[in-house]
DNA sequence: GTATGTGCAAATTATTTGCACGAAG
DNA sequence: CTTCGTGCAAATAATTTGCACATAC
C-alpha cells in the first residue's frame, strides 16, 4: 500500500466495501473483523485496517469518532448525519435534520475556512429507553 | 476513587480544573499533563486522567472525542460548539451558531429520546490557511 | 484516624507496521 | 513477472489499573 491510490481489487477489498454498505451500519475496526471472518476465515485485522484507512483516504468510506476510544466506519458518502447512544453506543444515522433546521452555508467562521459540518444527536436508542434507569451499561 | 462522586478537592485536582477553564483550549490528556507538571511537576499522567474521567463523570468538564484517537477536555460546560482544522488539529469554540441556524428543540428521533446535540465544523483554521495546499500535515 | 487520592510502573486496548509469502494485473 | 496486498506477529500509542504510601478532612 506504497501511496494512497487503490490499485487492485482484492476479495478482501471488495468484501469491506460490501459489508459496509448496509444502512445504519457503523461497526468498529474489529466488529467488521468478526463480521468479514464469517466469509473470509482467513482474513487479518491489520488487513482490515489498512484497507479501512485506504477507503477513507480515496473517499470511499467516513470514519467516525465520536464519544469512545475505537473509531467506526461508515459506508454511507452521502450528506447525513448521526444519532448516537450514551448507553450502548448504538449508531444510526440520520439523513433529514429536524424541521426547521437548514444545513448551514457559511464558507468562514473565526478566520478558518469552512470545509464540512456535522450534527451529532446524542440520546438514549430504543432498548435502552427500555431497560433506562438500570444503571450504567457498558461504559467503554 | 472508588464510586463517581468527588469527595475531596486536591491540589492536582484544582489545578487541573483551573487550566481548563482558559477559553478556546481544548487539550489532550498529555498536553493537559505537561501544561500541570510546570506548577506540579511530581503529578503524575494517571492522576490527570483520573480527574479528567471523574471530572466528566459529574458534569465540570466535558470529554471531545472527534477525529482524532486523543480525547480532548473542555472546561466550558456552557452549550457551545466546535470548529477544528483538519489539518493541524486545533479546535476552537463557537458560541452562537451561524446566522439562520437554531438550536434543534427536538425531543425524539427513530425512536431515541434525544439528550443533546452538538454542531462540529471542520475546516482550515487561520495559520493552516496560508502554509495551504503545503501538503498534508502531521496526519494523526 | 480513615477513606480517598497520588505516584509509579505494569497492564490493557486500539491501532500500526515490518517482513516474507501470495496473488492481481 | 512485478508490484501491490495479505497474514502474522511484534511494535506503538493512548488510556487504565494495582499497589503501597501520602494526605484531605
Amino acid at each position: 500500500m506504497a501511496n494512497g491510490k487503490i490499485q487492485r481489487i482484492t476479495p478482501q477489498r471488495r468484501m469491506i466495501q460490501e459489508v459496509l454498505d448496509k444502512p445504519d451500519y457503523h461497526p468498529t475496526a474489529a466488529e467488521l473483523y468478526e463480521d468479514l471472518r464469517r466469509r473470509l476465515p482467513r482474513i487479518s485485522l491489520g488487513t482490515v485496517y489498512r484497507n479501512l484507512d485506504l477507503l477513507v483516504r480515496n473517499g470511499l468510506i467516513n470514519k467516525l469518532d465520536m464519544g469512545s476510544s475505537k473509531s467506526r466506519y461508515d459506508g454511507n458518502t452521502k450528506k447525513h448525519h448521526h444519532i448516537r447512544c450514551v448507553s450502548c453506543h448504538r449508531m444510526d444515522d440520520i439523513n433529514a435534520l429536524p424541521a426547521g433546521q437548514t444545513e448551514p452555508q457559511i464558507k468562514e467562521i473565526r478566520g478558518y475556512r469552512i470545509l464540512d459540518h456535522h450534527f451529532e444527536f446524542v440520546g438514549l436508542c430504543p432498548s435502552c429507553r427500555n431497560r433506562q434507569n438500570a444503571g450504567e451499561e457498558k461504559r467503554l
